[in-house]
RNA sequence: GGGCCGCUAGCUCAGCUGGUAGAGCAACGCCCUUUUAAGGCGUGGGUCACAGGUCCGAAUCCUGUGCGGCUCACCA
């Protein structure tokens, strides 16, 4: 019966392609890392994410996982970005190392700091929480000093590999390491020597200075990141780390590290590509030319925590697919609560679809899983109710069911996602607000007041008639008062919200309840 | 030029460690007797880009072709 229960999802495929390629191990190492040289944007997060759900499946299998992320906040400062406040101020520390450069937004002690803790506070509330490493720190604290002097030591191997793929060969007098100058913090220097053991020559080609420092004390050296990266995977013995497509192509910095690493006597992980991730809704890109980013701060505002994981951990990495702030949104929360009621058996489908539908599930969870399903409420059903209240989402959840205390808390979280949705993003047709005592009322002829009118009797009635009568009866408020059905309703939305049309009428009614409808309409 | 990815219903896509296709929207129809980018139910619609190959069997694996896209070759 049971002879194929494997998941066969990504994560689960990985895992199990990690222990089958580096055996088994006591424990494995898997890594993801960022420069933090800019707000850190949801297309990064895919990386950490993926990351965060393979780990997640190893530990199922019950391996031991060092889930380490890497900060490579020793890089240079190349460009002032278009969100930071005093650009002519930051710009006089391009070329210093990223975590020189003060903080302008204030958040930290200097502005690599500052996009890392960003990211820090925020990952938690999607249930990834890595092991983050700093790499200046490292460098600064000597940690690479042998993985440099090995470099240093093989660089003839090095530059055999790099120039494999380089249109113009790397030059005679060219040293594996970079140097941020003891005289001015910047990179431009040029290594001159290096004395066969710790020691390395350098000249600031600003100031003209040269220097002599030891690896093993200086801070200032570092690889360059073509190097930089195998050297990390031999140090950690990193097992698994995906990288975006732009590294994943022939000579680029993955193929050139996977080649590299040897000469640190490490192994190349296991890997995968992963695709970008474009936004929908709200503007299209995830960078904007103003410097607007889309961070995953962002993302959580319309999508819970939950739904955020269900995107990724239900899209295969090296697609590409768009995080949507237009109608999709309803969409994707739909989606999202099919996938629930499968996994909790209220609908039946196929048992492969099964399979995939319930391992999505466990891994959208944030931590546990669910004892119960949400309360499933149309995600549109709970836009409408929200605006009813205009916002106010105890009011708006108190007019519903009885529920479990836990499916008011996790629907809390939706409401809050919806309303921000509602109020941001959601298209002028789908927004309304309900009249009120302020609003300026509109002119009515004799006629359509009579019908108003009727109107009112038939909404006094609505929950005691079976809804054909109801149905019917509305229609008759205007028929007998000899106006077009049409025209009606377009006036009763006037009254009731102010536009031309909206949401069904009779259901609408219904949904706002009495007391709401007559206290309206009484005002005719 | 190299590498990678895509080409499935009108549209957007899912299905891909193989067992002769699904969803949403659109269309059409029915119902709440007729309005709505916002109710409910149902129906139709696809030689799965093309050509070969493996197999009892391929949208799914392999090879080739075409079209589209991304990416690398400077730095990180």
């Amino acid at each position: 019966m049971s002879e194929k229960n494997v998941s066969t999802h990504w994560a689960d495929i990985y895992a199990d392609k990690i222990i089958r390629e580096k055996g088994e191990k006591e424990h494995y190492t898997c890594a993801s890392g960022i420069t933090p040289s800019g707000t850190v944007h949801i297309g990064n997060f895919r990386e950490i994410i993926s990351v965060a759900l393979v780990v997640r499946a190893l530990r199922e299998k019950g391996k031991n996982v060092r889930f380490i992320y890497s900060w490579d906040d020793y890089d240079v400062f190349r460009k002032v970005p278009k969100n930071m406040p005093e650009p002519e101020m930051l710009a006089t520390y391009l070329r210093k190392p990223i975590t020189l450069v003060p903080d302008t937004l204030g958040r930290a002690e200097n502005y690599a700091r500052g996009n890392e803790k960003d990211v820090e506070r925020i990952l938690p509330a999607v249930g990834v929480e890595p092991e983050y490493i700093y790499q200046a720190k490292r460098y600064r604290d000597g940690k690479y000093a042998e993985g440099m002097r090995l470099a240093l030591e093989k660089r003839d191997e090095i530059r055999t590999i790099l120039d494999e793929f380089r249109t113009e060969p790397l030059e005679k007098d060219w040293w594996p390491v970079s140097v941020f100058s003891n005289f001015t913090d910047k990179d431009t220097t040029t290594v001159l020597d290096w004395d066969g053991e710790w020691n390395i020559t350098y000249r600031d080609d600003e100031t003209g200075q040269t220097e002599t420092v030891d690896l093993r004390t200086t801070s200032c050296a570092k690889l360059p990141w073509r190097l930089d990266w195998p050297m990390r995977w031999a140090h950690e013995q990193v097992d698994f780390e995906p990288a975006g497509k732009d590294h994943h192509s022939e000579g680029g910095s993955f193929d050139t590290s996977r080649k590299m690493v040897q000469v640190f006597d490490g192994e190349a992980p296991v890997s995968f590509q992963y695709d970008f991730i474009s936004i929908k809704g709200r503007g299209g890109k995830i960078s904007s030319s103003s410097g607007e980013v889309v961070s995953l701060y962002d993302v959580l505002e319309v999508y819970t925590p939950e739904v955020t994981r269900y995107m990724f951990a239900g899209t295969r990495p090296n697609t590409e697919f768009a995080i949507s702030f237009d109608l999709d949104v309803l969409k994707i929360y739909e989606d999202y609560d099919t996938c629930e009621r499968i996994y909790f058996g209220l609908q039946k489908v196929n048992e492969k679809r099964k399979g995939k539908e319930k391992r999505i599930y466990e891994l959208s969870q944030v931590k546990g899983m669910p004892s119960e399903p949400s309360y499933q409420i149309p995600f549109r059903h709970l836009c409408n109710l929200l605006q009813l209240h205009e916002g106010d989402i105890e009011r708006a959840i108190s007019t519903l069911d009885d529920m479990t205390d836990s499916q008011r808390d996790r629907l809390r979280e939706r409401c809050k996602c919806a309303w921000n949705w509602i109020t941001t993003f959601a298209p002028e047709d789908f927004k309304y607000r309900l009249s009120n005592e302020n609003d300026p009322l509109v002119e009515l002829t004799d006629q359509e007041l009579a019908a108003v009118h009727a109107l009112r009797e038939v909404v006094k009635v609505m929950d005691q008639i079976e809804n054909k009568e109801y149905t019917t009866r509305l229609y008759d408020s205007a028929k007998d008062n000899d106006l077009d059905t049409g025209a009606f309703f377009k006036l009763i939305y006037r009254i009731m919200i102010g536009k031309e049309k909206g949401p069904k009428l009779g259901p609408f009614l219904q949904t706002c309840g009495k007391e709401k409808v007559l206290s309206i309409l009484g005002r005719y």
